[in-house]
DNA sequence: TGTATACGTCTACACTGTAGACCCATGGGA
DNA sequence: TCCCATGGGTCTACAGTGTAGACGTATACA
């Protein structure tokens, strides 16, 4: 019962892979499964719906597949990090998704439970184990969106920008660190400083 | 010359501001300006660029009236986040576009110019700048952003999943920190403490 | 006078999501 | 045996969408 569903949101996330989210139309999912578009809407309340359903199945991979009970906090809260990362680079149209669709499902229910007890496990004081766990999650999600969205790529003006032009003393910051910003950027060595630097701040919150 | 590309856009951020992003069409735009769909392609590429302009728009704000350069460094970081806050609250459709459309104006580079020399001042190793200038400026966008979509209101399971349920015991984490999470969430102030951890993490940096 | 340039119009096309009415096979009571 | 609820699917139709292409016109400068 309800399986059908489950066909149906295989089908929207193989044409979201092969060909971006816009591809995702309710007649070209519906064309892969050989069907009427109409069909969908016995399944998916709408074309909405099927996105929330599609956000809930890359974050239910993110889930490690043992507990993992045993690591330290520092590693299950890197390994979820890295999954989420992950996801993304495997599905770039889901990072349009993370953010502006937040349905809570049960799978991000789960996700926050292990954030939630890696933060306990810290020893982070109970009524900060909330903000915390938002502040980590938002800045991987925003991470992870950030660099599936090229944000993170080489700063590229656009031309008429260019043209009405900026005097060149107008950006010394810049040109002080115009070694460092010609420099390609390793991502996934930023990923772990950035992730080290948080562990840090989770101890010193723990220390209070 | 190009001016008539700026009511363009300002018919769009007014759209945008009364009916919300998908209210943004072609033929609403033209229509405000008294004019025909196609009319607009003289002054803006596409829909796309349309959107990208709105972004340079939100963007261009954030840049404080005075230089403020007499501040201390953390004040002058603060000034930059409540600003970038304050604009995804006053313009909510916003929040869709900063992460998704990562056009790098020229307010862009300027806010992050403003953010490299703060930066500097606090005395952060120059090879570290930019990366942390990413962190800081990743986490502050997301902040935002989740906010404007609500990602940090209260947690509403979907009926569906919440019948799939979960047994009572699934959730440690969660259900001793239920008194905690069922205090209504003062957002600004944990924006504030948010704040403050970034402003240690990056004294941290500095003293390395 | 001629000719760019900026601006706008009209028509048309290929799409989009979805409301509403209808159909049909299956299976379990009466 | 009849009935009919249920899950699945179809067809038609509508109001929108972004935009390609060809055409018009008014100002400004040579």
């Amino acid at each position: 019962m309800g399986g059908r569903r489950e066909e149906v949101l295989d089908a929207a996330l193989a044409i979201a892979d092969e060909a971006g989210l816009d591809a995702v139309s309710m007649r070209a999912v519906a064309d892969r499964l050989g069907v009427t578009p109409m069909a969908l809407y016995r399944h998916v309340d709408g074309k909405d719906a099927l996105l929330d359903g599609l956000v809930g199945r890359v974050l239910a991979g993110l889930l490690p597949a043992d507990g993992g009970k045993e690591l330290p906090w520092g590693e299950r809260l890197r390994a979820l990090a890295y999954a989420c990362r992950e996801a993304t680079l495997r599905h770039p149209w889901s990072a349009q998704l993370l953010f502006s669709r937040p349905a809570v499902t049960l799978d991000a229910v789960r996700v926050v439970e292990l954030v939630f007890t890696a933060l306990l496990d810290a020893g982070v004081p109970e009524h900060e184990v909330p903000r915390l766990e938002r502040l980590v999650s938002t800045f991987v999600i925003g991470f992870a969106v950030s660099e599936a969205a090229g944000r993170f790529g080489p700063g590229r003006i656009d031309t008429r920008s260019r043209r009405a032009g900026f005097g060149e003393g107008e950006l010394p910051a810049h040109q002080r660190l115009a070694p460092w910003l010609d420099l390609p950027l390793d991502v996934a060595a930023e990923f772990d400083a950035d992730l080290a630097d948080l562990e840090r701040l989770i101890e010193a919150a723990a220390r209070r």
